[in-house]
Formats: C-alpha cells, structure tokens, sequence
DNA sequence: TCACCGTGTCATCATGCGATGACATCGCTT
DNA sequence: AAGCGATGTCATCGCATGATGACACGGTGA
C-alpha cells in the first residue's frame, strides 16, 4: 500500500469533496428532487449545513457535480460507436449520470435546470449534432436529440427497477443491442 | 351539436372524472412526486380533499389513471412499426403518458411504482417481448428493454425542456427516426 | 315543508424539506 | 499559552405537501 495517509485534521476541501461525491452518487440514483440535502450530508459522513456554506443551495451543488462530473475528461465528442461505451461505462461506475436526467425529466428548480440542459447539449447532444451534420445525414439535429434522448432512457432505465432484464445484463451487453440498432459507424 | 346536454348539478360521477383527467395530464406532464393535489384539483375545477374521498390517496389515483387509461384501448401488442406511431399519438394528445415514465423514474410512493412497473409490463414489454421470441431474435427479453427505455427516453425527452429539435418536430419525424433506427420490421 | 344524505368547502394537522444563524470546537499563528 | 479565524454541530424557521375532519350546502323524497 503506497497510498497516501489519510489527514484526519480538519479540511473545509475534503468536507466539499465527500459532500460532491455524496451528492453525485444521490443525485445519480435518485434525481434532484428525491435528493435531500439531509441524505447527501448523511452518506457524506458531513453535516448537512455545511452544504449551505461550501455550495450555496442545494442547487449550486447540483450544478458543482454537473461541473465536477465533465471537468476531468474530455468532451465527449460522439455517442455512437465506442464513445457510447465511454458513456454507459461511466454510468454505470457512478450511476445513471445527473446530467442525463435532464434529458427526461426537469427539476423544479430552475438554476439546476438551466445547468443541466447547458451541459447536456454542450457535451452530447451538439457534439453528435456536428457529427451527423459532417456526415451528411438529414436532419441532424433531430436525429441527435432522439439519441441522447434514447440512450439517457436506456441507462436510466437500468437503475430504475421498472425492468428485470435489462437491470441484470451486463452493458456490455446493453450497448451491443444499441449499436445493433444505430449502427456503430 | 348532438351532445349530452351537461348536467351542471352536484355528481360524484364527474367530480371523479374531472380529477382523473387532470391527474392524466399532470402526471404526464411531470411525474407522480412533482404533481400536487392541490394542482389537480385546480386544473379540475374540484376541491383537492375529494381526491382522498374519491379515490383514497394521490397514490391510488395514480393507479386508477393507470387503468383509467389503458382500459379503454386494446394491449399495445407492439412498439415497432405502425403500433410505434399509435404509443406516440396517445404520448402527444395527453402528454408523455404517466406510464412510460416509470421506465425512467421511480416514484417515492411505494404503490403507485408497483402499479405502474406492472402496467408497463404487461402492456408494453411482455408482448414485444413475445414478438421477439418468436422471431427468434436473440436476447429478446433485454431486446425489449432496450425499445420500451428508448421510447420511453425519446417521448419524455420531448417535454422535459431539454431539447430544442426534439421539442418542434412534429411526431412522424420522430418516429421515422425511431424506425430507422430500430427497423419497421 | 322538512329532514336527510350526498356533495362541496374550508381550516387545520403532521410531516419533511431547504435554509440559516447561534454556538462549540479545532488548530494554526504569534 | 493565548487569541482568532476556520470548521463543525445543533436547533429552529418558514414553507409546501398529503391527509382529514368539521361544517355548509343543496336537492330529493317523505
């Protein structure tokens, strides 16, 4: 073990950091709404108050994770083919991805809102869009929006216990059936 | 003008059927948990308390808008092809239908996601799943996830605010798009 | 006409939420 | 060691929600 030593001291950075991780996770599994402040400070092993002094609100942290979440990849670029596995790949370490919730469903606050439909279609939706434009397909907008649209209800779906088959099987799996129907050019 | 003349005396009959309608609407406009009953009552036209009169609870009104809604119709039987174009209709004329939204969400109350989970089942996933194994397509159980998710993604993904081309296209674009993807077969 | 039961209205309760401020505690600096 | 700013803890506020019971109203039959 070549790790290093945990500070045990006092550290407002690691208090946001457990707070952001924590909240990633919730705000994955469940959405915004169903998050409660309460239980990302629990899961955190933090207070909830200090949520209020590191982010702001509830929403500025929705936005920090959205933030945190793009900030240490780079863009994604495209959905199909092998980007698709980065995508699903990475839902799948840390849950259905908050920013892919956006895709399907709006929360009632309109800041997270706001910030989650910005980065989804920064990082997705226009990214495909320029693809299938280069490529010369008709309607690459649309065509764009329909599959992140699809892709967000697909691995949304895994976690959200409404379908046996497709909560046990493994993505690998799960992208093999997307591909076969959009083609992994 | 042949129609009934309405009867604009007291009736339990069309006080209950006035907040099915709204709660129709609503849940399909912003899931279970974001709907209030105080809402539902407004857009009736009808004290919320009757909610609890009539139907016991908000979760149990969300069950009866369940059946309330595919019992008038036959089984869905398939999504593909021309039976993808009715499931979208009946998306468009009453917003993304509460039940595709249990694909994608789980709601906090407890009854009200078995209700749906079982309806989205029996109605939509059984059978093309049975259609799959008849085909003798490989994985179909996992195939029809896949499809019900995707629609599901693609329908909701249509109100939730979040896209701009996906939102202003007219239905038959999208589900050409969804057909070319899947096939029509 | 009157009494009664179905129906509608309103006030209120308990609960859970996000937010905030007062206070306690830690640990660095001098 | 003392002082002080940073960090953590706790109680509480205001608000929205689902639910419920008390009461008012109305029309229908006796």
């Amino acid at each position: 073990m070549t790790g290093e030593v945990p500070d045990r001291r006092r550290s407002s950075a690691r208090s946001r950091e457990a707070l952001l991780e924590a909240a990633t996770e919730l705000f994955s599994e469940r959405g915004y709404d169903r998050t409660t402040i309460r239980e990302i400070g629990e899961r955190a092993g933090v207070d909830a108050a200090l949520i209020s002094r590191y982010f702001g609100s509830k929403a500025l942290l929705y936005v920090a994770v959205l933030r945190a979440e793009h900030g240490d990849t780079a863009p994604e670029d495209l959905l199909t083919g092998p980007r698709l596995r980065e995508v699903a790949e990475r839902a799948e370490r840390r849950g259905p991805v908050p920013l892919l919730r956006v895709a399907v469903q709006s929360s009632s606050d309109q800041a997270a809102q706001d910030a989650a439909r910005a980065a989804l279609q920064a990082r997705l939706v226009e990214p495909l869009r320029a693809r299938f434009t280069r490529e010369g397909r008709d309607r690459p907008g649309l065509r764009a929006d329909v599959l992140v649209a699809s892709v967000a209800g697909v691995l949304l779906a895994r976690h959200s216990g409404a379908f046996d088959d497709l909560a046990d099987a493994d993505l690998d799996a799960i992208v093999d059936v997307l591909l076969e129907a959009w083609g992994d050019s």
